[in-house]
DNA sequence: TGCACATTACAATAAGTCTTGAAATATTGC
DNA sequence: GCAATATTTCAAGACTTATTGTAATGTGCA
């Protein structure tokens, strides 16, 4: 996975409304919202949103499909897949003896999520 | 956890520099490695280093203890493990029927660096 | 076709971030 | 105390990003 590509995502998501949208997506999952929906849910103007979701979608953390005449936005899993993977990626160079319990946390954040899963 | 700490958190990492230290330091663990030595290895000056290590350590992302006449960072993992919780939480409204799959691949990474501490 | 609604593109201004060098501070060893 | 090394602070300039209004595009329906 390429650097920049993670900056660009991280950058995305640096930003209050956009994290906000990213977060309101994440909760809604693969469904999505149409871009006026979240623009009213989030409080900003179309123009500024339309902005926005171009910012996440040229990150590769949302894509957009058409809908009639709305245009709908929903996460892009796989993006976001990769920002975590990145970000955790040979933690304590492989031995985790150094770390000791450090990264248990992380870990537990992620169990969890999959335990909710089933 | 407050949203404008995460954006803060994101936007420290969001620079090709500043992931650069923040991924070496992964790898490092707690041992942390002097600023000098860090900047020597990202490839740019003191001065510049100083800022963007600063940046992580406003943060919460990286933490600062003075090793004589050197500076040691390194990881701070509590700040990573929110940063990591905050953007997968509530997942398709907590109902993973919706998303079905969609999260497996992110909890996945997760539980393979669980399964690399033991 | 023509009107209404949803979204995006463009342009201008405002605001924030990155980089650099020179100077200041902190620590060690003589 | 003094010189050497490590790191930080400060100030200036270049660069990037966010916001806003207005205009354009795309879609559905009468």
């Amino acid at each position: 996975m390429n650097e920049s590509k993670i900056v660009a995502g991280l950058a995305a998501l640096a930003h209050e409304h956009r994290l906000r949208i990213f977060r309101l997506l994440v909760k809604r999952g693969p469904t999505g919202m149409p871009a006026g929906e979240i623009a009213q849910r989030v409080g900003i103007g179309p123009t500024n949103m339309s902005f926005h979701l171009k910012e996440l979608d040229r990150a590769g953390l949302l894509h957009a499909t058409r809908d009639g005449r709305y245009v709908r936005y929903a996460v892009h899993v796989e993006g976001m897949r990769r920002l975590l993977a990145y970000l955790t990626e040979d933690c304590c160079q492989g031995r985790p003896e150094l770390c000791g319990e450090a990264f248990a946390a992380a870990a537990d954040v992620c169990a969890a999520s999959k335990g909710a899963r089933k």
